[in-house]
RNA sequence: GUCCGCGUAGCUCAGCUGGAUAGAGCAAUGCCCUUCUAAGGCAAAGGCCGCAGGUUCAAAUCCUGCCGCGGAUACCA
C-alpha cells in the first residue's frame, strides 16, 4: 500500500464518521510544498450538497481523523483544502524500504492474476525499421515493463506484418525489376528500393496495383514461386530487424507471430461471421461489417476477389489470443492514424460471443519530418539504425571532451546514446505528435536520459568513496538549507510507487519519466548544497549516504523500466 | 463535407479524473569548479494557456461555436 492509498483510506473513514456520507475521495499532490505532501478537496466538493461552508466541513472531517504515526499534521487551508504532512518517521521508513528491497523496490501486486497481452512494434517485413518505429517499439516495451512491475502477467507480442498486398507489390516488383545477386548482397535495402520503385511506377500506371493484388491472391492460394519468394523476403528481413532490436537493447517479445501465423484461422472466422450475419455482402461480392454509428465507416473484411485483409487477420488474431491466453486485456500500441480502424475492429468483435471487450488501442502521435510525412513508400524515411549510430557518436564525442580518462568509453557511449533516444520518446505525452529533429532527439542535457544517468553516476561516485578514509569534516554547514534539501528529497521518495501505478493505469510512460526527472533534480540540488562525505556529524554522514543510496536505487529501478541502463561513471 | 486529435513562454513540450501564485528543457542574461563528476547547481527574465461564449464557489483542464494545424473517411497496413 502506498502512502497515498493510506491517506485516502484514513480520509474516507473520517468522512464517513463525520458526515455520514460518502464522497469520492481524490488525493492530489499540492502544487506548493508548503501545502503539504498530499491534499484533498473533498470538503469543497461536498459543500454544495450539504449547503455548508467548506471550511466547516473540513474541520469536522479533520476532527475525525484518528491519531496516527503516518501523518505529522493536517491543515485546513485556502477555500477548504485538507492538507496532509507526512511524518518524518514514515518518510524514513520508506527510505529504508528502498534500501532493503533494492532492485525490487517499486514492484507491487496490483495486477495480480490479471493477464495482459501487449502488442507493439509490429513492423512490416520487407521494409527496414525507420525512426518512427521507435514509438510503438519503445512505448510498447516500456508499458509491458511497467505493467509487469505492478504485478500484471504480461505477454509481449510482435505482430509482424508478413502478409498482405504489400507482398504482392514486392513480388511483382522483384519479378519485373529485381536481380537475385543484388538482393542477396543487400536484401533489405534492395527490397526497399523495389518497393519504392513499385510505387513510383504505379503512380504513372495505376494498373500495377491490380497486378500486385493478383500476385498476392496467387500467393495466398498457394502459388509455389510466390511462396518461395515470400519466405526468402521474410527470413532476410527478420534477420535485419532483429539486429536493430538488439542495438536498441531491452526489446523482448514473448511471441513473434506474423500475420501469416493466422493464415489457416481466417476461413473459419469468415464462415462464423457470415453465418451470424456479422459480415454482410458489400459491393461487388466483397464482405463488410456495418455499424449503426454513421460516423464509423463500414469495414471491409474480405475483398471482392475473395482475398483477405488486415482486418480479417486482426479479428482472427483477436479470437486466437482470447481462446489461447484468456487475457484480461489486449493492448494494441499503434499510431493514432488507426483510431477509427480500431473502433471498427472492436465494434465488430463485440458481436462475437467470444469477445468481452478485451481490446484496447493505446494510440500515440505520429512522427514526421519538418516539411513532409515519413513514408516508406516514397522512400523518405530516416533509418532507426542511422539514428542510433548518430546518437552513440554524439555521446562518444562528449565523453571525449568531458571525461577523457574514462575507461570503457565505447560501452558508455552506447548506453548514453541509446538511452537518450529512448527517453526522448518516452518523456513526451504519447498523444502528442513528434517532429523529428536530430538535435532534440539526441539531446544529452536538460530533461534527458543522460541527465538521469549523470545523476546516478554522481551518486555512485559518492558511495564508492564512502568507505575510504574519512576526509576532514566541513567546518560550517548551512543547517537550514541542508535540512530543506534533505526534506525535499526524502518527501519525493514515496511518490515513486504512486507514480508508477498511475503510469500503469494510464498507459503513459511519460508520467514515470516526469517523476524520475523530479527526483533527479532534487538530488542534484541536494548534491550541490549538502556535503555527504564531509558531513560534520558521523550520524548525519551515514544518513546522507543512505539517502544517496536510496535515490540512486530508485533512479536505477525506474530507468530500467524505461529500458535505460545506468553507468557507474560517465 | 463528416468524424477524431491538437493549439500553453522566442523554440520544443509537461500540466488537462476541474482546485491554491500555470511548470520544465533549449535559446538568451548574471553567478557558482583549492569540498563528493559543471552532461550539474543557483538567480533573474520570459505567459490575453488559439478566439468568443457557457457551466461552477473555482476552468489551461468540462460544454458549445468559430479560427488554425494534423489525421481518418470500404477493398493498403
Amino acid at each position: 500500500m502506498t502512502i497515498k492509498d493510506q491517506i485516502e483510506s484514513i480520509l474516507e473513514k473520517a468522512v464517513k464518521k463525520a458526515l455520514k456520507t460518502e464522497g469520492e475521495i481524490f488525493i492530489q499532490y499540492p502544487s506548493d510544498i508548503l501545502h503539504g505532501d498530499y491534499a484533498a478537496n473533498i470538503a469543497m466538493k461536498l459543500a454544495k450538497t450539504m449547503q455548508k461552508n467548506p471550511r466547516e466541513i473540513a474541520e469536522q472531517i479533520v476532527k475525525n481523523i484518528p491519531k496516527n504515526t503516518l501523518i505529522k499534521k493536517v491543515e485546513i487551508a485556502g477555500p477548504g483544502f485538507i492538507n496532509f504532512f507526512v511524518s518524518e518517521k514514515t518518510l524514513k521508513s520508506e527510505m529504508s524500504k528502498v534500501l532493503k528491497e533494492k532492485a525490487k523496490y517499486g514492484k507491487c501486486n496490483e495486477g495480480k492474476n490479471k493477464k495482459v497481452i501487449v502488442e507493439y512494434s509490429s513492423p512490416n517485413i520487407a521494409k527496414p525499421l525507420g525512426v518512427h518505429h521507435l514509438l510503438s517499439t519503445i512505448i510498447g516495451q516500456t508499458l509491458n515493463n511497467i505493467l509487469g512491475a505492478v504485478g500484471y502477467k504480461t505477454i509481449s507480442m510482435n505482430h509482424i506484418g508478413d502478409w498482405g498486398t504489400q507482398f504482392g507489390k514486392l513480388i511483382y516488383a522483384y519479378k519485373k525489376w529485381g536481380k537475385k545477386e543484388i538482393l542477396e548482397k543487400d536484401p533489405i535495402n534492395e527490397m526497399l528500393k523495389l518497393y519504392v520503385k513499385f510505387h513510383e511506377e504505379a503512380e504513372k500506371d495505376p494498373k500495377l496495383e491490380d497486378c500486385a493484388r493478383k500476385e498476392f491472391k496467387d500467393f495466398e492460394e498457394g502459388d509455389k514461386e510466390n511462396r518461395k519468394l515470400w519466405e526468402w523476403f521474410v527470413v532476410e528481413s527478420l534477420k535485419e530487424i532483429n539486429r536493430t532490436y538488439k542495438k536498441l537493447s531491452g526489446i523482448k517479445f514473448d511471441f513473434t507471430l506474423g500475420e501469416s501465423f493466422y493464415e489457416d484461422k481466417m476461413e473459419e472466422l469468415l464462415e462464423e461471421g457470415k453465418k451470424k450475419k456479422i459480415f454482410v455482402e458489400g459491393d461487388e461480392g466483397s464482405y463488410i461489417a456495418k455499424f449503426d454509428d454513421e460516423n464509423i465507416a463500414p469495414m471491409v473484411i474480405q475483398k471482392k476477389d475473395g482475398a483477405t485483409l488486415y482486418s480479417t487477420r486482426d479479428i482472427a488474431t483477436l479470437k486466437y489470443r482470447i481462446k489461447r491466453w484468456k487475457p484480461e486485456k489486449i493492448l494494441y500500441v499503434v499510431d493514432m492514424a488507426q483510431n477509427m480502424y480500431f473502433k471498427q475492429l472492436f465494434e465488430t468483435a463485440k458481436r462475437f460471443s467470444w469477445y468481452k471487450d478485451e481490446g484496447f488501442h493505446v494510440s500515440f502521435g505520429r512522427m514526421r519530418m519538418e516539411d513532409m510525412q515519413m513514408s516508406t513508400r516514397k522512400g523518405n524515411i530516416i533509418l532507426l539504425d542511422q539514428v542510433l549510430e548518430e546518437a552513440i557518436k554524439r555521446a562518444k564525442k562528449i565523453i571525449g571532451e568531458k571525461s577523457p580518462d574514462l575507461k570503457n568509453k565505447d560501452a558508455v557511449s552506447e548506453i548514453v546514446g541509446v538511452g537518450a533516444v529512448k527517453y526522448n520518446i518516452l518523456s513526451q505525452n504519447r498523444s502528442t505528435d513528434i517532429v523529428f529533429d536530430w538535435d532534440k532527439m539526441l539531446s544529452l542535457e536538460g530533461n534527458s536520459a543522460p541527465y538521469m544517468q549523470y545523476t546516478y553516476a554522481r551518486a555512485h561516485s559518492i558511495l564508492r568513496k564512502a568507505s575510504a578514509p574519512k576526509k576532514e569534516a566541513k567546518t560550517s554547514e548551512n543547517k537550514s538549507e541542508i535540512d530543506e534539501k534533505i526534506s525535499q528529497l526524502l518527501r519525493t521518495i514515496p511518490k515513486f510507487r504512486e507514480q508508477l501505478i498511475y503510469s500503469a493505469h494510464e498507459y503513459k510512460p511519460n508520467l514515470l519519466c516526469q517523476y524520475l526527472y523530479e527526483l533527479a533534480q532534487k538530488f542534484n540540488s541536494f548534491y550541490n548544497s549538502v556535503p555527504v562525505l564531509t558531513a560534520k556529524e558521523p550520524k548525519e554522514r551515514l544518513f546522507r549516504l543512505k539517502i544517496t543510496q536510496a535515490v540512486s536505487q530508485i533512479l536505477q529501478n525506474g530507468l530500467a523500466l524505461l529500458g535505460v541502463a545506468v553507468v557507474e561513471e560517465m
